[in-house]
Order: C-alpha cells, then sequence, then structure tokens
DNA sequence: CGCAAATATACCTTGACACGTATATGCTTT
DNA sequence: AAAGCATATACGTGTCAAGGTATATTTGCG
C-alpha cells in the first residue's frame, strides 16, 4: 500500500488534479503544469505502476487517464477517521462545513464560517479516555 | 499542504491509527507498536506540528490524541476524485454511463463491489479522440 | 528513406528524511 | 537533594527518490 507515498508528491498531485476533468497527452501535462518532459513521464510511469492512471496509444502520443481504485483504497484508510472527525466537528465548529457523503464536495482548501453542521448517521461519541 | 508527506510515512500511519481507539502515551506507543523511543517522540513532533495531534501533559507523561483537521483537508483534497470513482467503478464494463439505481451492474472485474449511486448536476466527461 | 515529433529511459547529483545511539530536560518520589 | 522514569533533542549515517541532461525508441510525414 504505497499509495500514500503516490500522493506525496505534489507534481504527481497535480498531475492527478489535471486528470480529473479529462485524459491528457504527455505533452499537454507537461505545458501546462510547466514541467519537463522526462519529468512528467517518470511520474506517469509511478502512477500508473501505482494503479493510478492508464493509459492508451494515439499515434505517437500516450493518453493518460485516472483510474479509480487506488483512490477507494486511500478514501477507506481514511474512513477510520472519518466517525472520528465527523464527531469532533461540533466540538470545534467553526473550522470546516459539512460532509455530506453523497455531495461531491467542492470544498477548497479555505475554511468558511460555519453553517449548521447537520450530523447524519453519527456514531456514538465518546469512547472513555480521561486515564 | 504538506499533510501528504506527513501520512506517507507507515509509521506514522500506524500511530495515528492506534489514536483512533484513544489517546495514548509515548511509551505506550512505544510497546504497542515495537519503535524505538526516540522515534516515536519524532514522528509525534512532526505530527503535532502538522496539526495531526495535540499533546496534553500528565505528569512525566504526554498524552497524545488525533485532531480533526488535517484529515478534513485530506478528504477535502479526495473529495475532487470522488465524483471520479463513484462514476467509474462501473465504468469499467464502459457500456453504461448512467448511474440508475437499479443499473444491473454486473460481476466488477476485480476489487469489490461498490453500488453508489450518484446524485446531482451528472457527469460530463469529455471523449471522443480517436486519431 | 531520412527527418521530426512525442515519449520513454539511463545516468548522475543532490537533498530530504528516517533511524540509532547518546544525551539533555523535566517531573516525581523518597 | 539524589535517583529514576518518561519524553525530548542532537548528531552522525545510510537510503531513496526527484530532477536534470542526454539519449534511445517509436511513429508520422515529406
Amino acid at each position: 500500500m504505497e499509495s500514500f507515498d503516490i500522493i506525496a508528491e505534489p507534481n504527481r498531485r497535480a498531475i492527478l488534479s489535471l486528470l480529473v476533468s479529462s485524459q491528457q497527452s504527455v505533452g499537454e501535462i507537461e505545458r501546462q503544469l510547466r514541467m519537463t518532459q522526462p519529468t512528467v513521464s517518470k511520474h506517469l510511469r509511478v502512477l500508473r505502476e501505482a494503479g493510478f492512471v492508464e493509459s492508451t496509444v494515439d499515434a505517437q502520443r500516450r493518453l493518460y487517464r485516472l483510474k479509480p481504485e487506488p483512490f477507494q483504497e486511500l478514501d477507506a484508510w481514511l474512513a477510520r477517521f472519518r466517525r472520528f472527525w465527523s464527531d469532533h466537528v461540533d466540538a470545534l465548529e467553526r473550522h470546516l462545513d459539512r460532509m455530506d457523503p453523497s455531495t461531491p464536495t467542492m470544498a477548497t482548501p479555505t475554511k468558511r464560517k460555519t453553517s449548521r453542521s447537520r450530523r447524519g448517521p453519527n456514531r456514538e461519541r465518546d469512547k472513555g479516555e480521561k486515564k
């Protein structure tokens, strides 16, 4: 499960973000992200071997597009903590807004004020710390 | 946003996972994860500086517990791709571009089977390159 | 057929980081 | 106050990965 190392690299994250909109060729990525071509190719290789992307051949170009599995894997790991933080949002209320499991949140890193965090299916909260 | 580098380290992920259940002291972490004490302390430092954990003093021990913000941040990033993968899990069969709850999602190729219906604007996903 | 375009790979250098050992700091108990 | 446990930090070392430059490979075109 080295998926975490993959997305640790900023340029790779940039590439992945770029591929969300549509598939791209190496050259297009190169130009949009202003990286040298070998750098792009190498990152794409890493991403491909880790299953984040796949490529098809279009003449002399390679078109790269996202594959979902590794993201699901990452999400599965994060899920462990989701219970935790969804418990605490109301404790620290003023940090993020809501996270609805069925709504594609466009949450930008900027935190907004607050908006009546609705707590849907919630687990029990406390756990019994306090030694 | 270096949160990604933080969770790239396996030991740090282990520590975080350990803290999900309840807060722990350095020594407890050390024993459960069989890491040397300085290693634990250093990882905890990194985690603290990145906002993943916070500590309270209990006599000569420090009790570490999770903080939610960085996880929400990570989730916010992943969210961009969530739309993508929830669309594409069954798009591997590549002949249904709808998300009808009753869509006969036939055997998913390899992995698990996700039956997540989507709602909202919808997907656009360009296409039609073929040179 | 030879050249140009697009992409991949090889080699090298550099820097970051994780670990271990040793030591410092701090609190607690006699 | 001295000793001892719990945690933090300093330093030296090895590893690994990312970027750059140069080159190989494949395909298209005149």
